[in-house]
RNA sequence: GGUCGCUUAGCUCAGCUGGGAGAGCAUCUGCCUUACAAGCAGGAGGUCAUAGGUUCGAGCCCUAUAGCGACCACCA
């Protein structure tokens, strides 16, 4: 072992993790640095409820963002990553009442004072956790710039939000038909309601004609509604219907006459063609209602129990009610059959209960003239979505809005500034509490009990957070617009498009660049994590037995924007054993053999950081290969962060780490950093310090604890990883020839290793080597050292022909390259003939796809001549070695 | 009903504007070679869902079909 080395002997996560995220946030790394650049870059961070937990979710959707804000601060930009939380109205309210209940308690009982009180503490006490969690992330996000919904700031950004889009018309308040949670006891907007399949049946009732023996029949879902009946409707073109339209018939049980109307909302095809309207409680009836100017009947009371409309069902339970009701029916004769019937049921988002449409009096923004421009913006390209596919949803939504229901029947959330003049009934709205009606001049004034949407102020996150409404803050001044915006496909409809319009109509400007869009994290077997079914995988677990780079890893590593992500342990596997692998290059690259003050000297000389060169003369073939390959890997991983391919990057930089690094150039380079020569020591320990150095800033902002840990142990880095300067891209490759002979002999080296394998050659037994080349020579001889390493050699022979190479000797070819190794008794001719034919057979193959390829006038005119040309290449190279192997061939026979 | 996505190695998934199929895991064979057995070396494994079309050339573009999935709409 090296006592020298300057690194813990075992890789453990928890030995930096945690220390290194307090000391970046400690320097103030997480704040908008004062850099060489002016440009900033700026992203908010989707808040997540105050009272919630750290999910595989928001993992994915923190860790995508914190990679593009590392990766940006270090290229230079003014970067602000700005978290906070949400105070989710709804599930935070339903949550304080839970608590109530199980005190024996209601919201009523405390009064709304002292339920926002209570709310408040709740909010104190399982506030925050998510923010700690997302620490344990890694985020770099500024914290002391947090903001939460319903903070003070906020709460103005509200107030002016709506007395603005009032005062231009674009909230007003109406009677009208939303859909009400029965649950929650409030009204919700369309993006809350879910639909799910439910099997249930259909009723089909008769209706008798009055003054006639006919009867209509309807069919229905949902029976207990039928006493609420103030119409059947048939369509105006169903022959079958024609002459009862404008007749009455009779509701059985209400004994109530009622019209019998023709509109072309009735599918012919459906049921039997006649449908009963409802208008009370349903959104089809009432606006059929509205347009046939039907009574409304309200059939169940606000609690939807059943009303008082027949005394012997009032105060019953829906369901008992249709039991009775059906029963009824049967009774009477007007039950004509009752089939199974599955159909969609609208349920709440957010605690699942069904929803009931209900009129009521509620706020409302009018969409239109905000969508327009909403659309427009995305479609000019102003605002670009990634993947772009999700522009065909937020259209879909947006072409076909409806006026957003904004008021909420709660308590907890921002009250809506309307007050109430009890003496002229005038609405006054106002930023502040009003004392005296501005019509009349009343003082007789009661402000609106309801709340407002949460997402109505998550609506304006992007410059709210920026200290809008005041048009001078520094912050909305700089960095609006913001840059990114991350998050997942499931709340392009909630959020997205809300901060779209409003940024829009508010700013006047766009409230981002770009739309990251991210799919959901399912379990292994591919099923959306869920409470209900506890499949759900805790990420703070997951970075305590794995660490937070390997879960960071897994949920990047070969994925692609937009898609779903299957949540597998086998990957973080991977991801710990990866981190591993770096620590351990990490441990041998600073083991210390050389003296700080000499690499640091020579990688001054190696490199000419202003002129962007590599000195060449101290530089051996190998180092140059490895050298190319890193400034390739630099222009490709750049190129990809900056699309949003991060899981190819990650991919890219994952094996250009573990193969080209660990795997060959470490091994190349083995000889050289033990060999006596110290000058040549420091050159090896430079050029690992180097490389391996630059692609720990290359993978930092996938891994940012390992790569920092580690960074900050190589020589000459004084500045931490995290601040540090992206590599530069180079605009030339200086070394592609070498970069290829060494590819060249990294397969011979293979080949060598194969045939050995195949032998059953053991690694202990060494042979000689004979390479013959006439114009390679110089290189070879570089590469000795190295190459009877790895290709067990214990002599080299470079030669220019085939003179003195005896019949016993392994012959491989590639390329332009010719080795022979010797093995004496160990080679047993016949076999080398049968492997000898093998590669002839494969060979040929390759020939005559290229002659066949190359004879194709087609090709030959119509394809790039570039690609041509490397054709030609190519069955250049295949015949000269085929020819080679024939030969070889021949000797041996 | 409409829109969109997926179908590639045994499993989970990559594959950029069309130019010789990749990774991880699993599997087989050999290695404790002084960074690493959480490792090293070498293998095996694919008519890229199907059928057409465009093209000199298709995993990639177009059309249709099938299976799976998502979203929107809401025919009671």
């Amino acid at each position: 072992m090296f006592e020298n080395h300057k690194m813990k002997d075992k890789f453990n996560p928890k030995d930096f993790e945690d220390r290194l995220y307090k000391e970046w946030e400690e320097n103030g790394y997480f704040k908008p640095l004062e850099n060489k650049t002016k440009e900033t870059f700026c992203v908010m961070m989707p808040p997540p409820n105050v009272t919630g937990k750290l999910h595989m979710g928001h993992a994915l959707d923190d860790t995508l963002q914190d990679i593009l804000v590392r990766f940006k601060r270090m290229q230079g930009y003014r970067t602000l990553w700005l978290p906070g939380t949400d105070h989710a109205s709804i599930s935070t309210e339903m949550k304080v009442v839970q608590k109530l209940k199980e005190e024996g308690k209601t919201k009523q009982d405390l009064g709304r004072e002292k339920f926002i009180e209570e709310a408040w503490e709740w909010t104190h006490l399982y506030g925050g956790t998510i923010m700690e969690q997302q620490r344990k992330l890694g985020c770099s996000c500024d914290w002391d710039r947090k903001r939460f919904t319903l903070d003070e700031g906020m709460s103005d950004a509200v107030l002016e939000e709506f007395v603005n889009l009032y005062n231009k018309g674009l909230i007003y308040k109406g009677k009208r038909m939303v859909n009400w949670c029965t649950s929650c006891n409030t009204s919700i907007s369309d993006a809350e309601v879910e639909y799910k399949e439910e099997a249930s049946y259909l009723w089909h009732i008769r209706y008798k004609i009055k003054g006639e023996d006919r009867y209509v029949i309807v069919a229905t879902t949902r029976p207990e509604t039928m006493l609420g009946d103030t119409a059947v409707a048939v369509h105006p073109y169903d022959d079958r219907y024609k002459d009862i339209v404008g007749k009455t018939c009779i509701l059985p049980i209400m004994d109530k006459e009622i019209p019998i109307i023709a509109d072309e909302f009735v599918e012919k095809d459906f049921g039997t063609g006649c449908v009963k309207i409802t208008p009370a409680h349903d959104m089809n009836d009432y606006q059929a209602g509205l347009r046939h100017n039907l009574e409304i009947v309200e059939v169940f009371d606000k609690n939807f129990k059943m009303g008082n409309l027949k005394p012997e069902y009032a105060g019953m339970e829906l369901k008992d009610a249709r039991e009775k009701i059906v029963e009824k029916l049967k009774e009477i004769g007007a039950l004509v059959k009752v089939e199974p019937y599955t159909h969609n049921v609208g349920k709440c988002e957010r605690c699942k209960s069904t929803i009931e449409p209900k009129i009521s009096e509620q706020w409302f923004v009018k969409m239109k003239p905000l969508a327009e421009p909403a659309i427009e913006a995305v479609k000019n390209g102003s605002i670009k979505f990634v993947p772009k596919r999700y522009e065909k949803i937020y259209f879909n939504w947006m072409e076909n809005i409806q006026d957003w229901c904004i008021s909420r029947q709660l308590w907890w959330g921002h009250r809506i500034p309307a007050y109430y003049c009890e003496d002229c009934d005038h609405i006054n709205i106002s930023k502040t509490p009003v004392e005296k009606c501005e019509k009349c001049g009343g003082t007789h004034l009661h402000q609106d009990k309801d709340t407002l949407d949460t997402w109505f102020s998550s609506a304006l996150w992007p410059f709210s957070t920026l200290g809008w409404p005041n048009k001078e803050a520094e912050d909305l001044k700089e960095f609006y617009p913001t840059n990114v915006l991350v998050t997942g496909y499931d709340i392009i409809f909630f959020w997205v498009a809300r901060m779209i319009f409003s940024g829009l109509e508010l700013m006047k400007e766009k409230p981002f660049s770009d739309i990251l869009i991210h799919g959901i994290v399912r379990d292994s077997q591919g099923r959306k994590m869920s409470k209900t079914l506890g499949n759900g995988i805790d990420p703070i677990d997951v970075i305590e037995k794995y660490g937070t780079d390997s879960l960071r890893f897994s949920l990047i590593s070969g994925t692609t924007a937009g898609n779903d992500i299957r949540y597998m342990p086998e990957k973080l596997e991977q991801a710990s054993n990866f981190a591993n692998k770096i620590w351990n290059a990490a441990k041998f690259i600073t083991m210390n053999l050389v003296k700080d003050e000499d690499i640091i000297e020579l990688s001054k000389e190696i490199f000419d950081e202003e002129k962007q060169v590599y000195n060449t003369a101290l530089l051996k073939i190998e180092d140059k290969w490895i050298l190319n390959k890193l400034d390739k890997l630099v222009k490709e991983v750049t190129h990809n962060i900056e699309n949003y391919d991060l899981g190819v990057a990650l991919d890219k930089i994952y094996s250009f780490i573990w193969n080209e690094f660990c795997d060959w150039y470490i091994e190349m380079v083995k000889p050289r950093l033990y060999s006596e020569v110290y000058e040549e020591k420091a050159l090896v320990c430079t050029v690992l310090n180097r490389v391996f150095g630059i692609a720990l800033k290359l993978l930092h902002p996938f891994m940012p604890f390992v790569t920092s840990e580690i960074y900050s142990k190589l020589v000459g880095n004084k500045t931490d990883l995290m601040v540090s300067n992206w590599p530069a891209i180079k605009k030339e490759y200086q070394f592609e020839k070498e970069e290829q002979i060494i590819e060249k002999l990294k397969k011979l080296i293979t080949e060598i290793r194969n045939v050995r394998t195949n032998m059953n050659v053991h690694p202990s037994k060494k042979s000689k080597l004979i390479l013959v080349t006439d114009n390679l020579e110089k290189e070879l001889q570089e590469a000795k050292d190295f190459l009877s390493k790895l290709a067990f050699a214990n002599e080299i022979k470079l030669q220019k022909d085939l003179s003195g190479i005896d019949e016993k000797a392994i012959s491989i070819v590639v390329e332009d390259l010719k080795a022979f190794i010797p093995f004496e008794d160990l080679v047993n001719i016949e076999e080398e003939i049968e492997r000898l034919e093998k590669e002839k057979k494969r060979l040929e193959a390759e020939v005559l796809r290229g002659e066949k390829m190359l004879s194709n006038e087609g090709f030959i005119n119509k394809a790039p001549q570039e690609k041509v040309e490397e054709e030609k290449k190519k069955l250049e190279n295949y015949k000269e070695m085929l020819k080679t192997v024939e030969e070889r061939l021949k000797t041996l026979k």
